[in-house]
RNA sequence: GGCCCCAUAGUCAAGAGGCCUAAGACGCCGCCCUCUCACGGCGGAAACAGGGGUUCGAAUCCCCUUGGGGCUACCA
């Protein structure tokens, strides 16, 4: 069977967005599903549209997701370069021999003589086709005016053909009229190509086999398809990948919230995650299947012909819950990892303070991790851990530090916490279960103005948890300092 | 406007003519567990866009309408 070989091709407009993302994604599951090889390709021939470190941005993205290439910009290949705007001899050649075989022309009108020309057929209810001027130029009045010094462009010769028909992996035959076309542009008058020309020359050069890619270029496939044929390529194989829209249904923008890799990130969202989110976003393990799933697992089931054909509207709770789940799951040591960052960030714990306190990060972490679903929130939730309490939570000071008798019960429970040798878990539970015993109260009398006490919050991991990280001196301290609270509350 | 693609709950999706009184997941609601929150467990509300065919039988096949998206550039 022949070599399976696919590609991802971004052009560097921006940040690598999940629409962007999941392409690479499917390129990847298909690629390493058939032990072929997948080729990042810059398509980067509209100097206008160029952002400035963009590359950099999608290849960060990209590694940072885990999604690994064979062939690429930064690793070279066999089949280089992986620039276009480093690969233009490759399409002036082959634009060269479709001249020389009298399949494509140099065409010499101006944008504006064009403009008018489609006003008046907009005009006319015509459909807006190129008159095809300049097919009949002649050798000479093109020399003539490229001696003038004008700068033509190149445009194909479509010969007369019925239809075209296009095999897609995903939606099967589709037709399209040859009214549909006309002699379009395959090198632009600043000499880079065109997009369908560019790509086309490429994909052969390549030895693509596969072109898996946004459903936004289904309708760009005949005119590749002429133009292999043209050019006397075989046509690789075409799947087009549904859109993934907007909430509202529309394209993806930046008015919409994050929808980049990197905002996600930025919130706090795992590559694993996002990942496994963007592997259901079109794609499903079947019937009865977990949809908790690794690339691995997907890798062995994956097939182009269950992906959907529906644009899929993506939903960011169904990420930050997946999220919490990977965050619960994950590997300590990892999390602890992408944490720090957010720690730092969050302005709870200096650089400096995070390596010399690695180990108990970590314990924070671990207690934690459960009832958060993104990294930021897992920041936020260990800030007590860290720093001292400077204001309580208001409902909670009203329902707990007014209680009846509340100073009293903290400096209760302090005493009996300060007798504790070894300061753990057990032993604080202990020392607390026995002081409402002898007391006669019920857990939650106690416990909640004591996390209030030593958290600032109403919400915080088991108390007793809580108190053995912290430690006995801290907890003491943050006790005698609500108790202090409380006593000026009341005058 | 023309052409192309698509259409199952709010969202992702299973479903390939009888297994459908239509899975599962997120979200939402309720209950349980419980020191709070989360996790977990149990339960609930919620969908085949509309209309015509074909067929003994249609979510599934065909047609039309509607809706959404894409292409129609010297953007990719």
């Amino acid at each position: 069977m022949k070599e399976v070989r696919v590609r991802f091709a971004p052009s560097p407009t921006g940040f690598l967005h999940i629409g962007g993302a999941r392409t690479a994604l499917f390129n990847y599951f298909f690629a390493r599903q058939n032990k072929g090889q997948l080729v990042l390709r810059i398509e980067d021939t509209d100097s206008v549209r160029q952002k400035e470190d963009s590359i950099g941005q999608i290849l960060d993205s990209l590694k940072w997701l885990g999604i690994d290439w064979d062939e690429g910009p930064d690793q070279g290949g066999d089949f280089g370069a992986y620039y276009q705007s480093q690969r233009l001899s490759f399409y002036s050649n082959a634009a060269a021999e479709l001249i020389q075989s009298r399949k494509a022309y140099y065409c010499f009108c101006t944008e504006e003589e064009l403009e008018t020309e489609r006003k008046r057929q907009r005009k006319e209810g015509t459909l807006i086709r190129y008159s095809g001027k300049c097919r009949e130029l002649s050798k000479n009045e093109v020399r003539e005016r490229l001696e003038q010094g004008l700068k033509p462009v190149i445009r194909i010769k479509l010969a007369d053909f019925d239809q075209i028909i296009v095999n897609d992996l995903i939606r099967g035959l589709v037709k399209f009229k040859s009214d549909q076309f006309d002699d379009f542009i395959i090198i632009k008058s600043n000499s880079l190509p065109a997009y369908n020309f560019a790509c086309v020359v490429d994909d052969h050069a390549m030895r693509i086999s596969h072109v898996i890619r946004a459903e936004e270029h289904l309708s760009n496939t005949p005119k590749q398809q002429y133009l292999y044929e043209a050019l006397g390529y075989t046509i690789p194989k075409f799947a087009h990948l549904s859109m993934i829209l907007a909430p509202d249904r529309s394209k993806l923008s930046k008015r919409h919230g994050a929808t980049s890799v990197s905002e996600f990130k930025d919130m706090g969202c795992l590559p694993e995650a996002i990942i496994n989110y963007l592997t259901l976003l079109g794609w499903s393990p079947g019937e009865g299947k977990s949809e908790l799933i690794s690339p691995e697992q997907t890798i062995r089931s994956f097939s182009l012909d269950k992906v959907s054909k529906t644009a899929a509207v993506y939903d960011i709770q169904k990420l930050v819950w997946l999220n919490g789940q990977y965050i619960t799951e994950y590997n300590l040591e990892k999390l602890t990892l992408y944490a720090v960052p957010f720690l730092i960030q969050a302005g709870i714990v200096s650089s400096i303070e995070a390596e010399q306190n690695h180990s108990y990060i970590s314990a924070v972490v671990k207690t934690v991790r459960e009832r958060v679903r993104t990294l930021q929130e897992l920041a936020e939730a260990s800030r007590y851990f860290f720093k001292d309490i400077i204001m309580y939570d208001e409902k909670g000071k009203e329902k707990y530090f007014r209680q009846e008798n509340v100073a009293i019960l903290l400096s209760e429970g302090k005493e009996r916490l300060a007798g504790i040798e070894d300061f753990n878990v057990e032993n604080t539970e202990k020392a607390y279960r026995n002081l409402m015993e002898e007391l006669d109260i019920k857990g939650g009398q106690i416990i909640h103005p004591t996390r209030l006490a030593l958290t600032g919050r109403t919400v915080s991991p088991g108390l007793f948890d809580v108190m053995a990280l912290l430690g006995k001196k801290r907890c003491l301290e943050r006790l005698e300092q609500a108790i202090d609270y409380i006593n000026k509350m009341k005058s």
